[in-house]
DNA sequence: CAGTGGTCTAGACCACTTT
DNA sequence: AAGTGGTCTAGACCACTGT
């Protein structure tokens, strides 16, 4: 129970979450831990490792060992009426909206508009042909000090050619509102969500430990006529992020058993 | 780039994605790495460490170090189209037919069925008071050998006495037209998604390895009137899951992102 | 029995920060 | 200069597997 590497952890996580150690506080140094459980300075640090990857500590080079102070969850709306609450203010897009209203100070950016050419991933859920033209729109989500997700949008170069949307600035508004005006009213969304390792340049920018994990959200909006006109990639801090689905309606309406859980 | 563990990671990282080392393979022995890499067999450990929280490789005591296949996303279809698709067999339900569409064997268990107080989390979506009597079923989601997730659902014990949601048999035709069949049918749903590290015995009971992720889903159905008649807890195998939301329908008024709760 | 991965040690050097 | 975490080593013993 109490032997080994993960006998220290455990006690360390045990004391960690009962509050002996609190939220930004400094443990004791790895020789001084050593010493307290009467072994060798490696066999702290696997413990250590183990607290680490499990996000309850972080290292700072030369500083000390940390408690993290638990991740902040951003509840992100993807539907329902929630989704549609309050936005008085129009210069601010719903990122900025729905940070502020929870206190934190978000920020969207954007970090690139460029013309490139479809790779497999957006071509095959734009239905265009592999290598088409499409204009994608690079963002930053930030909130707080942090990134809190990265996002890409597709959208066919065709379409969007001479319009707000192919343009480097802020979209006045929001996006949806300019792709209604040019004759494209998004009709229906869906949604794709799985979680993976975080990979290279990602973990950089979103200030992810090695190994942490990443939500990837896929969205394809359509038009009225059913086709599709954009598609966005989220790529979110797994342990800052949950998504919501509110007031899914079922089983009226003529469509029967819309909901498929795992019974 | 190629110093240290973690670029004899990468080395190796490198050797698997291109296939030199095969998934189902064996790897050479930590002896062989460390005179082949020319570092001890420690600094070997750190890496294959590295590889393991990855998923890339697994080891098996005494018998050596093995290249993971890479996982099977179930894609699990939340809500939409897809969730209506064939579905020829009633006997089946739709976690067997969605892994049979994928090519996989899938198999339902139920574990448990019984009678509980809620605790906070339940209570709270039940809109009980805490402690309420709540039948809980438990199942068990099988994708081939594997446990692909677990699941929970309450009901509010005054709501099922004396119907077969009570009973500890698999429900005949689904849990939604029993419900219907016994006055409270299923009007819409509310779903959350998460991520969190693996914890203590699902761990187990999903063959994860330490540091593992799995995603929490969080449901709530509401009957014609608005009371919530179901919550239902679904803890997956993060790696092998993808929840999918098919064709949700976009109002005049525009869907969008939003922050509406910290944790 | 030898082979393999799991654990542990005592000591070393480094880069960096704080005093 | 002292303290701290990051890396690395050479060697040891263990539990378990397969021959």
């Amino acid at each position: 129970m109490s032997a080994g590497f993960r006998g220290i952890a455990e006690q360390l996580r045990t004391q960690i979450e009962r509050g002996f150690y609190a939220p930004g506080t400094r443990i004791p140094t790895e020789f001084d831990l050593a010493e307290q459980f009467g072994v060798s300075r490696e066999t702290v640090r696997r413990a250590l490792a183990l607290l680490k990857t499990e996000g309850l500590l972080g290292t700072a080079r030369s500083k000390g060992t940390y408690v993290q102070h638990p991740p902040v969850r951003l509840v992100i709306a993807r539907y329902g009426a929630v989704a549609n609450a309050s936005r008085e203010r129009a210069d601010l897009g719903p990122w900025e909206t729905a940070c502020a209203e929870q206190g934190i100070e978000g920020r969207a950016v954007v970090t690139a508009v460029e013309r490139e050419s479809a790779f497999p991933a957006v071509a095959a859920r734009l239905e265009l042909e592999e290598g088409t033209e499409v204009v994608r729109r690079s963002r930053e989500m930030w909130a707080g000090d942090r990134i809190a997700q990265l996002q890409d949008a597709w959208m066919p170069a065709a379409l969007v050619e001479g319009t707000p949307l192919a343009g480097t600035t802020k979209v006045v508004g929001g996006v949806y509102a300019a792709m209604a005006a040019h004759g494209f009213a998004p009709g229906h969304v869906s949604e794709e969500i799985a979680a993976r390792i975080s990979m290279g340049t990602e973990r950089e920018r979103l200030s992810l430990a090695p190994g942490a994990w990443v939500l990837e959200l896929w969205r394809i909006t359509r038009d009225q006529n059913g086709r599709a006109v954009e598609v966005l990639r989220t790529v979110a801090n797994a342990s800052m992020s949950a998504f919501v689905y509110d007031d899914l309606p079922i089983g009226s309406a003529g469509r029967r058993d819309q909901v498929i859980d795992q019974r």
